[in-house]
DNA sequence: GAATTATATGGAACCGGTTCCAAGCAATGA
DNA sequence: TCATTGCTTGGAACCGGTTCCATATAATTC
């Protein structure tokens, strides 16, 4: 393997000083013609590249790239946020560094370590919250920051509303005719301290109250996130002495495993049981699964707006923080209730 | 925000040389105990962290991140293999650098710039086959490759055995009592020279002759990926004047698409017609698709634990590259063809 | 034509680590 | 007691860029 050459040998090869190597790289206007040509035809010759890092370590500079620390990454709502991310860096000059998180040891240790690392310039996280103390540190370090479905009052967010999305499912049946509705949600006691599930709740209560119901505890069903835990949560549903007419689902994902329970007892979905889903999934299209489409491309997009904005050194602006709407995308799984 | 601090403040903080902090924090064996106290004492009281890029520029070092390149990462079938790279990845110190690519241009670029930039130690490449001359590049940076679901002579790779998953899903098929057999499939002409959708052509060919079947190019369709585009492919196959009684896909998501153009004309899956998939994508379970399963997962954690055995300095060796198998997975889409 | 200003260029110093060499010091051996 | 060995240690040199200062040359002004 040949050594890579650096700019002294170019310097010493187009016969110049290294600074003005330096120069003609960085497009510095007081080369003059001549001499840049004869740098850049040497540069051609050695098919010469300047190091990033050495280039990073003497301009303090900038890494050319953001850091986006996610759980779950392979989870279908995040693989729509990171597609969004993704399009909007695509077209930047940006790499995209993935940290995946899988315990809350490893989202402490990044939280620690990314700031100082200095291997990006800008964090996006996402459904994770920092601490103040991370926050702090974040702070210090010189870290921009933007959190996606989270948030923090020192930092900029863009979320997505999960109390109108609850309330919105809840509302899609009651306005069916159910007054029976059950919810099924990941733990509302997580070790990540994800949100989405107790918020959606909210929702879902507010709108029960709004309507007239009462919330019954024994129709909160919580469960570690999966169509199999779901498909399980729903069979205890359907085991009450008086069933729900109705599951609200906290995810496609989970709807899709409530719907495989009731099939599997026999019954039909909407006729006997309605169920909603949350996200509009690649595949509830698909299947015809009505649900809570959350633009998660577009929030992808946005998040890494607002970073854009923060590492913007000319102009550099805190992006404010802001919530986006949901819509309920009707489909075949829901419908009135069956004539009792 | 505060200045960051260097080596030189600890070394002056604990009132020794900058080699010995260094020594310190590369837990070098010729540092006294009480040496080491006060150093890390030091390191504690400024909560110093070492810049890894500096490290890296003096120590020719690594960076200790590896790259990933991988065209249209967010389709199912390339983040079960991201899953499984990143299984391994998690559990070394290295992290992941994501190079996304949706153009041929991006490929070209990537493929050049990567190796100099050194931004990775090493480099997985999913589906996109580089050129002789890339490959030469490769060699010349000493940029560590490993090949993922494509191949190249001069380079390790896992592959699946696309060929063989061909002729499986013609063969169930065939065994089933089908014997006019459709094949849907990506562009097998495409920008980016993917092979598996040819490859799987060529068993499901293979198969067909050996079964004493002819092959029918009206029976093989190609269009981009995509359930939309499957579906009207199917509509096409099922206007032909004899339609087929079964079609592969050439990917669980084209299959879905299959699936909702036969159903919308009125048609029953299986008892119509049977479709085979390809994936085994995770709702492939749930919507009871029959496919070849792919271990995606597997290739994935393969393809990391070659790279570092290339990367294993002490004792760096050239991995084997090898295919991993295919399993047919029956489920109930397929069945015998309707009594003619 | 001399003084002033503008333009181009070379190269030392620096970014924050690592490494290696030289040197100090204690322990060992003759 | 003195030479030898081994263990620690300090700090200069270096990794490959950028930046800034000094200088040389050309252009401008009076």
């Amino acid at each position: 393997m040949s050594r890579t050459y650096t700019i002294r040998d170019v310097a010493k090869r187009a016969g110049v000083g290294v600074g003005t190597v330096s120069r003609v790289l960085n497009d510095h206007p007081s080369v003059s013609e001549e001499t840049r040509q004869k740098v850049l035809a040497a540069i051609e010759e050695l098919d010469f590249h300047p190091s990033p890092v050495a280039r990073q370590l003497s301009a303090g500079g900038k890494t050319l790239a953001i850091g986006i620390i996610a759980p779950f990454f392979t989870r279908p709502a995040f693989v729509g946020r990171l597609e969004g991310i993704e399009a909007v860096l695509a077209q930047s000059e940006y790499d995209l560094v993935l940290y995946n998180v899988e315990t809350p040891e490893q989202q402490a240790s990044l939280f620690r370590k990314v700031p100082y690392e200095r291997r990006v310039d800008g964090l996006i996280i996402i459904s994770l919250t920092p601490s103040n103390e991370d926050v702090k540190r974040f702070e210090r370090y010189g870290m921009p920051v933007v959190l996606l479905d989270t948030s923090h009052p020192d930092l900029p967010s863009i979320t997505i509303d999960d109390v109108d999305g609850g309330k919105q499912a809840t509302r899609h049946l009651v306005e069916l005719g159910h007054r029976r509705i059950a919810y099924i949600s990941d733990p509302l006691d997580n070790p990540f301290g994800f949100r989405s599930s107790a918020l959606r709740l909210e929702g879902y209560r507010e709108m029960l109250a709004e309507c007239g119901i009462e919330f019954r505890p024994d129709y909160h069903r919580q469960g570690e996130h999966g169509r199999h835990v779901a498909h399980h949560l729903t069979q205890e549903l359907m085991a009450l002495p008086d069933p729900p007419t109705a599951i609200f689902a906290a995810s496609d994902t989970q709807a899709l495993g409530a719907i495989e329970a009731i099939r599997q007892m026999g019954l039909r979905v909407p006729e006997d049981i309605s169920v909603i889903g949350y996200d509009d999934i690649e595949v509830a299209a698909y299947v015809g699964l009505t649900t809570i489409r959350q633009p998660m491309y577009q929030s992808g997009v946005e998040s890494v707006k607002a970073l854009f904005q923060l590492l913007d050194e000319e102009n550099p602006s805190l992006p404010a923080s802001y919530t986006l709407p949901v819509q309920l995308i009707e489909r075949e799984t829901t419908g009135p209730p069956a004539a009792a």
